[in-house]
DNA sequence: AACTATTTATAAGA
DNA sequence: TTCTTATAAATAGTT
């Protein structure tokens, strides 16, 4: 029992990574753990949360809580008087499309997660998907209260199988494709 | 030496908070950290990251990495066959006023930084003019490679002035007068 | 992708 | 809101 496994977490110098392809990993392992931190985030406090980010790669990728138009309502309710603000905020969501893309995209995290969990794991057909453009994604079931539902039951699950969660999330948040070998013969 | 200061963190389960007083706590302490871990993304790897929410309380706060629209066209470059997607992003950025928003509440998060650094600590300005609206706020110089290293400085800082840190971040990263006192002529 | 020694984030408390 | 502190959670370096 001499030996440790590991060094442990080491303290980092808050710089720009060199090697590429240890930013890959590092970009990987932390757009999760951000994710996830989001995911609290809206599960804890009913807020709404939208991420964009690119790989250095220069591949997107997106997060976001599905339907910022609920706690409008829910607002509505409560603050009349602050409708107009309310109401352009939400419009604004709208229009964007970024709702639209990155719901789409929460879908497919969301499908993925739940194949996952039944052990169908249809990880394959993420990857192959995404070379296409990963917005050409399939918007598939699950709405708002579902989706809310099965996230507290995966924070519960993840208790007990530990190291089973982070697959999950690896594989459902990264849409895939990030290797550098953009080339694929 | 018998009694604890605090019980420590305690173990939490993973479910909407009911009193809204504790969800806008909870709310304020880890948007803190999300923005925190997306900075650190941003200077460890070099990826664009940007991030809207909304508060409990409905209102919006966003943080992003200056310019997606830089990032975007280095993609447009490389990958001809997204545009459409990416544009798609950049546009809802910009229509949503998220771009507006955050590019600006970006800046003002960078200027403090850059005067805490010479050790003005104009903050309490900021905070003068943060009542009128923050957005009246001045946009300053330094340009994106200047901010990144004055990131990686500060983080090193950090690491001597803990609690230093805490304060900066917060007053940077929330857009203040979270009052509803949207209006301001 | 799994594993842990550590560093970090944070829930409570003040 | 800010600071502190005990603990829960994230993650860097390995395997």
């Amino acid at each position: 029992m001499a030996r440790r496994q590991t060094r442990g977490r080491q303290r980092n110098e808050m710089r720009e990574i060199e090697k590429m392809e240890e930013k890959l990993v590092t970009f990987s392992k932390r757009k999760s753990g951000i994710y996830k931190k989001a995911s609290e985030l809206i599960t804890l406090c009913g807020s709404e949360v939208g991420i964009v980010t690119f790989s250095p790669a220069g591949k997107p990728y997106s997060f976001s809580h599905p339907s910022i138009e609920s706690i409008a309502n829910r607002f509505h309710n409560q603050n009349p008087a602050q409708n107009e603000g309310v109401d352009t905020l939400v419009e604004s969501h709208r229009r964007l499309r970024f709702g639209e893309l990155s719901q789409r995209h929460d879908e497919l995290v969301h499908q993925v997660k739940a194949d996952k969990a039944q052990g169908k794991v249809l990880k394959q057909k993420t990857e192959a998907r995404s070379g296409e453009g990963w917005w050409e994604a399939p918007m598939d079931g699950l709405n708002l209260e579902e989706l809310r539902q099965m996230k507290a039951r995966m924070e519960e699950l993840r208790r007990n199988l530990k190291s089973s969660i982070n697959q999950r999330n690896q594989g459902a948040t990264s849409v895939r494709g990030e290797t550098s070998n953009q080339r694929n013969p």
